[in-house]
DNA sequence: GGTTTTGTTCGTCAAGTGACGATTTTTGGG
DNA sequence: CCCAAAAATCGTCACTTGACGAACAAAACC
């Protein structure tokens, strides 16, 4: 109405912005691949013409595609987050070839690389720090797995036996899973830490894991790896 | 003027909330208290309405103690959030009595229990999230000091050689601390992990830790302690 | 080439949101 | 008991922000 009028008054007509159209399964796509980086870098309560503004489109457009905000972060979950683990690590991780050592370092290196990247640990916390319920699910599946995984796999191949009780192995998991994500949120979130630096720091880490493990375990393992891989 | 005319043309005045008055020394601390704990769950973009209602008091007289938000928001970092630390305990770490291994966990415990709550952490991951420069510097400084005082705590304690070049030992102490945060993480923001596991895992992360020190510095040292504390 | 379909934008609303001038009311000193 | 100082609130403004009806224009179809 205001703009045909405008147009009838002779007042120049606001420029029409141009954007490429695209087949409705492309545009989606292409949305949710910013918005999974741009609610990372700017949480979950990023404006959504800041967001339409990252995509090159309008904001209205955003709503073609979702019914509201909550539906698009949700689709950036299940979408985008939940899909970055690869299963094929974690069999090459029980089955594959090398020491127990550096079947270790090569799974959490890959994982480090591949899971933990910036976008990923931010979008982790943000939907933590906000009760988010879409990635705790999927986060706490994957992490009972490789934990279960990287026991299992560090107990037999030792030539250890697995405790019948107590907590000591799962808690080892826990504290060696547990350097290497605090690692990345060093490096990633408060950034104060380089890349370099977190990968040596997975490699002491798995070395100081298989150090403690006969003892903690209470039992006498194979010769430990060695300490010194320089 | 509306409330005047109002009450002149006989419409009933709202009843104005009454506030017990305060010193303003004593108003402004109760406000910093309540903003520690609002903007821990909240985060850093909670209203300021809402912060005013949970304090009991209107939102303008927030801005009769700070000029803005952001000055609200850094006055709760500095003068609740970075005084948390008691420098008692770094002493007790080092020259205290018992084991080596006694002396982490009670400092660890302690730290965990009085540093690592559930408002100090969510802040601490809304300001990194927020790039807010507060927290960093205090939360380093202080992380730096505690790595020290563990790494040669630890090393002199086991009757070990403090080596001479190589990052193994602070990427040690690194793994041990970022475990107790990472569990504190888990419990706090998570709530994947109840208050009992979390200390348990204290236990069994010094352990690792002490029972992998020799092997990680290429030394013999004392019997490493027990391994089963149970 | 004309017509239909539909991807995309414009304009706008209502609720929210930080900030602040004006006003009210408690308090303490004389 | 009165009055000045100041603690606290009310009302409101300008801007933000999620949402959506209507208009527009690029393809697709015949």
């Amino acid at each position: 109405m205001k703009a045909r009028s405008d147009k009838l008054r002779g007042i120049k007509p606001k420029k029409r912005t141009v954007t490429r159209r695209l087949p409705p399964e492309q545009r989606r796509a292409q949305i949710l691949e910013r918005a999974y980086n741009f609610f990372s870098e700017y949480g979950l309560t990023g404006q959504t013409r800041h967001l339409a503004s990252a995509c090159g489109v309008s904001q209205r457009l955003l709503y073609r595609y979702f019914p509201n905000k909550a539906a698009l972060v949700e689709a950036v979950y299940t979408d985008r987050f939940a899909t970055t683990f690869d299963e094929a690590w974690l069999n090459e991780l029980a089955v594959g070839g090398g020491t127990v050592r550096s079947r270790l370092i090569v799974f959490y290196q890959r994982y480090a690389e591949k899971v933990l990247t910036r976008r990923w640990l931010r979008l982790a916390l943000y939907s933590a720090l906000a009760d988010n319920p879409f990635a705790a699910p999927y986060t706490d599946s994957v992490m009972q797995r490789i934990l279960d995984s990287v026991a299992s796999m560090s107990v037999h191949g030792m030539n250890l036996q697995r405790p019948h009780e107590g907590n000591a192995l799962r808690d080892a998991a826990w504290m060696l899973h547990g350097a290497i994500v605090l690692g990345g949120i060093r490096h990633h979130v408060y950034g104060t830490s380089d890349a370099a630096t977190w990968f040596r720091e997975i490699e002491t880490s798995v070395d100081i894991f298989l150090a403690a493990l006969p003892a903690l375990l209470g039992q006498q393992g194979d010769a430990a790896p060695s300490a010194e891989p320089g």
